[in-house]
DNA sequence: CTGTTAGCGCATTCAT
DNA sequence: ATGAATGCGCTAACAG
């Protein structure tokens, strides 16, 4: 379309051919230098690095990738940027600090339709070879066998193929259910999340698991999917807390999903806690931010994301390394919980 | 090193060739039916696209983007991931779902050393291009003039060269200094941030805007630097709050250094804030989090991003854009200010 | 110690 | 409508 007229001086960016011209010396020999390769004489080496200095050039990633494998920078491919995958990036960026990597953070999803196969998309298009290694943010499908290293955060399906870190959503779950028993709920709603993920299912299951070790049978119309979703949970939130025979508190298979019955509460005009109470899981900061502030499982995010980083990097460096991190939960109780009105 | 010696077979990734090899036509024709060019039979093109699919290809952003200008991908260069830039990733993440464009977000400063001048690194390593258009938040030095479009957010200093996004620091700053006179303090620090940002200079200038309009003399051993960061900020606070003549109040330039200010003051056993009172900037989700919660001036964070990423899209599109958009900041009153003891 | 010769994976003329 | 040739910026062999 409209590219810059540059013919061959120096508009924009500033390649190696200039500063091997500035310098007079070949291509080959910069890269070299700028690559602390020896086999450089000292003199000339000086003289091109003042020449790099003075025009300030720096190696196209794109360029270097395409032909050597070795980049020294990380991917991590999200779906989106939301509050959990941002606070996972926090984890990795304080993490990887002082390894001498870079951190190369890829959304594959804004494209609107949520479209599955994000990851498999995601990786194939930075992979070859534009990052050294990646860490996927809860990949709903099986990721391709790549030829780089690949650590999965909150998978589709248990640990298999992958390394994969995750936390102990089974019995975070369980936790939470147990803490609104023991205020004594008896009709507890479960929104669950992404049914491709496997820690929406193992929430659900601890939450099933909760409610039988207390006798209390599973009335099934009182499970709804929220998708991990906000709009999508405030939804279902809606005609859950219409209905007659309403539960008296509501386990949200994450924070997005809570705030959103949150929402739906407030539309509705029912109080929380005083009406209804409410659990996420989680623990984002936005959780402290709500009206009531959320009660909820904490899911230690910025260590999952060390703990991704950790494992990157040992397979990075070839060691072995275990192929599962699991991490605990813990319950985190604010004000969007309390005992049940009558 | 160690490259996986594939020959040519499909072990890692499908490159267009194999798609070439398997449909039985040349690797030009398949270019053309990736990128819906016209010049194509129907019926190569269908059995082209069919292979695509079986094979999974995906073109790579690295080789693309080497020999074609457009990439539809739209760079975020950070310094790092925290909750600042973070939460400004979410806003531009959900002003670009929809748009077509895709995100990757860049920090360039992970290598520790937290040398200046890694905006323009980062900008030429990535310009050249892997992207189409960049967001720079908080560039502490000028930009080079590059080929692609480049917003910044919150930069270095005023309003010059490159299309701005910011908000009114120095009002902002009043409003804080203001809420603390107002509740009777007098003897107010200010822990400043960067002094290559004009976020920070700006907010200097509040502060003492406000103690003038109050007939209150700045007293200079009360300005210390945080750098807008928590550690640094916690070890000057502490230094500070040690002082037989401490202030009764703090204004941090941020929430990360008002965090900080908070650490220093548990670990001195000073309570927040019937013995000192601690206003931040910003507004991050974790200024909720604190104990007690923080009292900060609110800057529309997800806003901003959004606005940066209009702009963009706008000067992408190659139409005309103001070069400075500004918002407006808010007072956030929550518990750690109070009126002083005495 | 330095320059020459090849490509990496892809998109783009220009022939055919 | 399709394929052969060329080059993007860079690095890895080799040659000189």
């Amino acid at each position: 379309m409209e590219t810059a007229p540059d013919v061959d001086s120096s508009p924009g960016r500033v390649t190696i051919g200039d500063v091997a011209r500035a310098a007079g010396v070949s291509i080959p020999t910069v890269s070299k230098v700028v690559n602390h390769r020896d086999g450089v004489a000292p003199a000339t080496m000086l003289r091109v690095q003042e020449v790099v200095e003075r025009l300030g050039y720096e190696t196209s990633l794109v360029a270097r990738s395409l032909r050597s494998s070795r980049t020294g920078v990380i991917g991590i491919l999200v779906p989106e940027f939301e509050p959990f995958s941002t606070e996972l990036l926090r984890g990795i960026s304080s993490a990887t600090t002082g390894t001498g990597y870079e951190l190369l953070a890829y959304a594959g999803l804004v494209t609107g339709t949520s479209q599955p196969g994000w990851e498999r998309r995601s990786l194939s298009r930075l992979s070859g070879t534009l990052i050294d290694g990646a860490i996927v943010v809860t990949p709903s499908a099986a990721l391709p066998s790549s030829s780089i290293p690949v650590v999965a955060i909150d998978p589709h399906t248990g640990p298999e193929g992958h390394a994969t870190v995750d936390t102990d959503s089974e019995g975070g779950a369980r936790i939470a259910v147990e803490h609104l028993l023991a205020l004594g709920h008896t009709r507890i709603a479960h929104i669950h999340g992404r049914a491709d993920l496997a820690s929406a299912q193992l929430r659900e299951a601890g939450y099933r698991a909760a409610l039988g070790a207390a006798g209390i049978a599973v009335d099934e119309t009182l499970l709804l999917a929220g998708d991990y979703q906000e709009d999508q949970a405030a939804e279902v939130a809606r005609a859950l807390l219409s209905r007659p025979d309403r539960p008296t508190a509501v386990f949200a298979a994450n924070d997005s999903s809570a705030i959103g019955v949150l929402h739906a509460a407030a539309d509705l005009g029912l109080r929380v806690p005083e009406d209804l109470s409410v659990i996420g899981f989680d623990d984002v900061p936005q959780a402290a931010m709500t009206t009531p502030p959320l009660t909820t499982v904490a899911q230690p995010l910025t260590e999952l994301g060390a703990s991704a980083v950790a494992m990157l990097l040992a397979m990075l460096r070839g060691e072995p390394t275990k192929d599962h991190v699991r991490l605990d939960t813990t319950l985190h109780v604010r004000r969007s919980t309390a005992r049940p009105a009558s």
